[in-house]
RNA sequence: GCCGCCGUGGCGGAAUGGUAGACGCUGCGGACUUAAAAUCCGCUGACUUCACGGUCGUGGGGGUUCGAGUCCCCCCGGCGGCACCA
């Protein structure tokens, strides 16, 4: 196949296509203030999530989204838009520490020569991006504004009062000390337990723990100080501002599950014997009544001050075996529950029951209060636990109307509720759906919502505890003690910490010799002890952001990428912002991958509503509308992976059927969104599409050589049935590339393409058409045969990428005859051309008289004639 | 366990509730060629029929409808996410 000639000359053309683009400057965006620009052009922010650039280059699913994304913005320049379609690199991450550490070359070399391989792929593959716009996040002056961004985080707080954020310079004026401000800033330092990797020498966030156990490295849990972000403010903004957007339902409840929010209550306990109280968070407030014992988590602070004597050793050494279990696999403990008695009792408030206070891991410091009130009979967990340990289970809660059967109340020793006489005499499980309120006292008779809603009134107006809204989500680590990210623009003095002045922004990592992990959790800075050290006695944070940071904000910095005075300058904020009145996301389409579903994505909006908060953007979002792509499975229906062996890489690709042939074959595929496999026979396909496009204008000996067609003619298209695909084609390609729909497009084409193969005059114009609507698809074969087709007939050369979208004509679509579909019974027995506006009567008469439906119809009454216009008509007899 | 997505020929996939399988791949046959490749033309869901045609067919079972791949209910299978969140 090597060998083979090429059936049209791609490795000539592509480089020269690509070249003059490049050298001509064909895609660059004029913003406000540059040159060329046109204020009364609507803009069109078209983004791709940028590359990882990992040293193993460009993988064949990066293209994917990139070609759908250069298609609509080709086709949005086509059509008038000013159409910003940027690229860039996310390049701090850990790999390439790694990487430093194992070859000894500085992270900064290899990724520079990383995304020197990526830059050369990506402009391979002809993507009509603004090159001028390229940024990389460790680029120095984009440093500076991650700095920069995160001081304004530092510098806010969040006002309750205004649901927004707000410099904490408002506080100090009202004479807030410095201590209160420290306690409420967006980012501060907290003492919390975190997953520590000793040998890659960093705190790992939680959804990042299982990626680096999975390569073999080892991570425990350990009590640090770290910087966090206060991104729970925004957990019911970050809820809500999600039915503005543009997004797959699929992601939103991504999202909303992750944020997690619950309704409920919280409620005190007094301490048997104690004079403290320990509160508790519950969804079920109804279910009080019910409430046979607490459940503390191991490591909450008042389990040393309750336990009993007798019961001290037992707790001190279910507690150790928690901490040292944390390592271990969760699913483990899914299995069994595991609990120790305090010895301690508590009062339930609504009965003055005495009630036993357990400890137990399946209750988690990290959520509510990180105590609860179990109620057996009506949570499943609890149920287990008190199963298990021998608790008291009470019913406090009925099956009501219309609640199914299987859900059985449960009360111990007693019949379940819903089985016979002589049934079970142990309860089988907890019942959790709503119900009716019963064992309840001033509750008895409530369905469980009014129940919920009646209790908590109560515990109000008895000052026993209120009503609450408690989320899953916390708040976002944001410190690693790694090299290869942005260092913290902090310093501390006098034990606070305090902002570097912006004029020292970047503040840029000393350079070190050794990057290896020290197995302490000091910041790898440390080891920097000049950088660290101010001669003032002031010294440097050594904690690094991690690699969210860049990715934040990235789609801001490509609106401004030059400027060195702001991180994005206001005039063009508002330009690239200017959305219409019901959108609230800066970018218009965003194509990624799932995998940031909750991560990338979730912090983006975070670090955009304080922006906006703050007045320094004017959209509430940043993302209007988000497009996932598949994944793209190797030949085997696999997942693609070195150790399969079933990797494609796009430059094998490139070589053997050139760019254009990649391109069509990713959108041909299937529909964008969907999982799908790599198929070597489909590129040949599309490949061959291509070639069949291209003998269009040229003929082809058994050499190779080409020569123009002389089919090709500057004539008008006399051919009714041609011109009517044609037109066809501007319609569909136009519509289909708006819906996302590229692989029904691509098959258009292809129709119109086997169209103009079969007749023997080409007409110029209508084929010059196709060529500009294949253009943002194919771009370097239909320049090559549009420039060839201009000289031979001495038109403009103007490229068909700085064209108009053709407009398709509608009378061109329209036939004089169509055929109808006959059925009987709703089972096809004919076809007839009409007229196209044949009335019902004579369409009737038609069928009527067609002797295939007649054998149908014999001998039967016809009860029902259904007319579909244009369509169909349906004889319904019996 | 919970949530979400998806099940259509040998394969990738098309189908505003209205002709199921567009387009492409594969396979088969033909043309061109000394021959092959490439290219061009035709056929290609299953069963059945000499043929015209007929019957079945969108994971399975029910339902709504003149008409269901599409809408509703139940079940089965695959993929992804979350996973003691009180």
């Amino acid at each position: 196949m090597s060998d083979h000639r090429k059936p049209f000359p791609f490795s000539d053309f592509e480089p020269k296509w690509q070249a003059r683009w490049e050298t001509e400057k064909t895609f660059r965006t004029p913003g406000p203030g540059d040159e060329g620009f046109d204020p009364a052009k609507p803009k069109y922010y078209v983004l791709d999530m940028f590359p990882y650039p990992s040293g193993s280059g460009l993988h064949v699913g990066h293209p994917e989204g990139y070609t759908a994304t250069d298609i609509i913005g080709r086709y949005k320049r086509m059509t008038g838009h000013n159409v910003l379609h940027p690229m860039g690199y996310d390049s701090f991450g850990l790999p390439a520490e790694q990487y430093a550490i194992k070859t000894g070359q500085h992270p900064a070399v290899t990724t520079a020569a990383n995304i020197k391989t990526f830059r050369r792929q990506l402009k391979s593959l002809g993507f009509a991006y603004d090159w001028g716009r390229e940024i990389a996040t460790t680029d120095p002056e984009y440093v500076r504004w991650t700095q920069w961004i995160f001081l304004q985080i530092y510098g806010a707080y969040f006002c309750e009062e205004t649901n927004t954020a707000r410099p904490v310079s408002e506080l100090e004026a009202k004479g807030w000390t410095r201590d209160q401000i420290d306690a409420v800033r967006l980012a501060f330092v907290a003492d919390t337990p975190v997953w520590w990797s000793p040998d890659l020498g960093t705190v790992l966030a939680n959804e990042e723990v299982e990626e680096w156990k999975g390569k073999g490295h080892t991570v425990e849990r350990r009590p640090l100080r770290q910087w966090m972000l206060r991104i729970t403010k925004y957990a019911q903004r970050l809820i809500d501002e999600l039915d503005t957007l543009d997004w797959p339902d699929g992601i939103k409840l991504l999202q909303k599950n992750w944020i997690g929010r619950s309704d409920g209550a919280s409620v005190k306990f007094q301490i048997s014997k104690f004079k403290f109280e320990i509160e508790v968070f519950t969804t079920r407030p109804d279910t009080l009544f019910g409430a046979t014992y607490m459940v503390l988590a191991p490591e909450h602070p008042l389990v040393p001050d309750i336990t009993t004597a007798e019961c001290r050793a037992a707790v001190e050494a279910y507690q150790k075996a928690c901490s040292s279990k944390s390592d271990m696999d969760r699913g483990d403990l899914n299995k069994d529950k595991s609990g120790v008695f305090t010895g301690a009792h508590a009062i339930n408030p609504v009965n003055g029951e005495q009630i036993p206070i357990w400890i137990a891991d399946y209750v988690m410091m990290g959520y509510g209060t990180g105590a609860i009130m179990a109620v057996p009979g009506h949570d499943e967990r609890d149920f287990e636990f008190a199963n298990k340990f021998g608790l008291e289970i009470k019913q406090v809660v009925a099956r009501g109307e219309g609640i199914l059967p299987s859900s059985r109340g449960v009360t111990r020793g007693e019949t379940p509720l819903g089985l016979e006489e002589g049934g079970m005499p142990t309860p089988l499980e907890a019942y959790c759906a709503p119900g009716i309120a019963i064992n309840s006292g001033f509750l008895d008779g409530l369905p469980t919502s009014e129940a919920k809603a009646v209790m908590i009134d109560w515990l109000e107006s008895n000052h026993l505890g209120k009503r609450r809204i408690q989320y899953k989500l916390r708040d976002w680590l944001f410190s690693r003690q790694r090299y290869w990210g942005e260092p913290f623009p902090l310093v501390w003095k006098d034990g606070r910490h305090q902002a570097l002045p912006e004029s020292e922004l970047p503040l840029l990592a000393p350079p070190l010799e050794d990057y290896k992990p020290s197995g302490s959790p000091e910041p790898i800075l440390t080891k920097a002890t000049e950088w660290v050290n101010l001669p003032d006695g002031t010294i440097r944070e050594t904690n690094t952001m991690p690699q969210w940071a860049g990715s934040c904000w990235y789609y801001l910095r490509y609106c401004d990428p030059g400027n060195t005075n702001r991180f994005l300058a206001n005039e063009a904020e508002t330009y690239w912002s200017a959305n219409p009145k019901s959108a609230t996301g800066m970018v218009d389409l965003y194509v990624g991958g799932t995998e940031h579903a909750v991560l990338h994505l979730l912090y983006a909006r975070f670090w955009h509503k304080v922006l906006f908060d703050l007045g320094h953007v004017t959209t509430p979002e940043p993302f209007q509308k988000l497009v996932n792509q598949g994944l793209i499975l190797g030949e085997d229906g696999q997942k693609m992976s070195k150790s399969r062996g079933n990797v494609v890489n796009p430059d094998d690709v490139v070589k053997e059927y050139g760019a254009d042939s990649l391109r069509l074959y990713e959108m041909f595929m299937g529909p964008l969104e969907q999982v799908k496999p790599w198929q070597m026979k489909g590129v040949e396909g599309v490949s061959r599409f291509l070639a069949r496009v291209w003998r269009i204008a040229f003929e082809v000996d058994q050499d190779g050589n080409h020569q123009f067609s002389p089919k090709v003619q500057d004539v008008p298209c006399t051919d009714k049935e041609l011109l009517r695909v044609v037109h066809e084609t501007l319609k569909k390609v136009g519509e289909d590339i708006e819906k996302l729909s590229f692989n029904t497009a691509i098959s258009q084409m292809m129709i119109c393409t086997n169209a103009f193969t079969q007749v023997g005059v080409v007409p110029l114009k209508e084929f010059i058409q196709l060529l500009t609507v294949l253009n943002p698809f194919a771009p370097h074969l239909t320049e090559e045969i549009h420039e060839c087709v201009a000289a031979v007939f001495n038109r403009p050369a103007q490229l068909l990428s700085e064209g108009q979208w053709p407009a398709y004509d509608p009378e061109a679509l329209v036939r004089s005859e169509i055929e109808l579909v006959v059925q009987v019974n709703g089972k096809l027995r004919d076809r007839l051309m009409v007229a196209k506006d044949a009335d019902e009567e004579t369409v009737k008469a038609l069928a009527l008289a067609s002797a295939r439906v007649k054998e149908h119809t014999d001998g039967k009454t016809l009860r029902k004639f259904i007319f579909v216009p244009g369509k169909l008509v349906n004889l319904v007899v019996g």
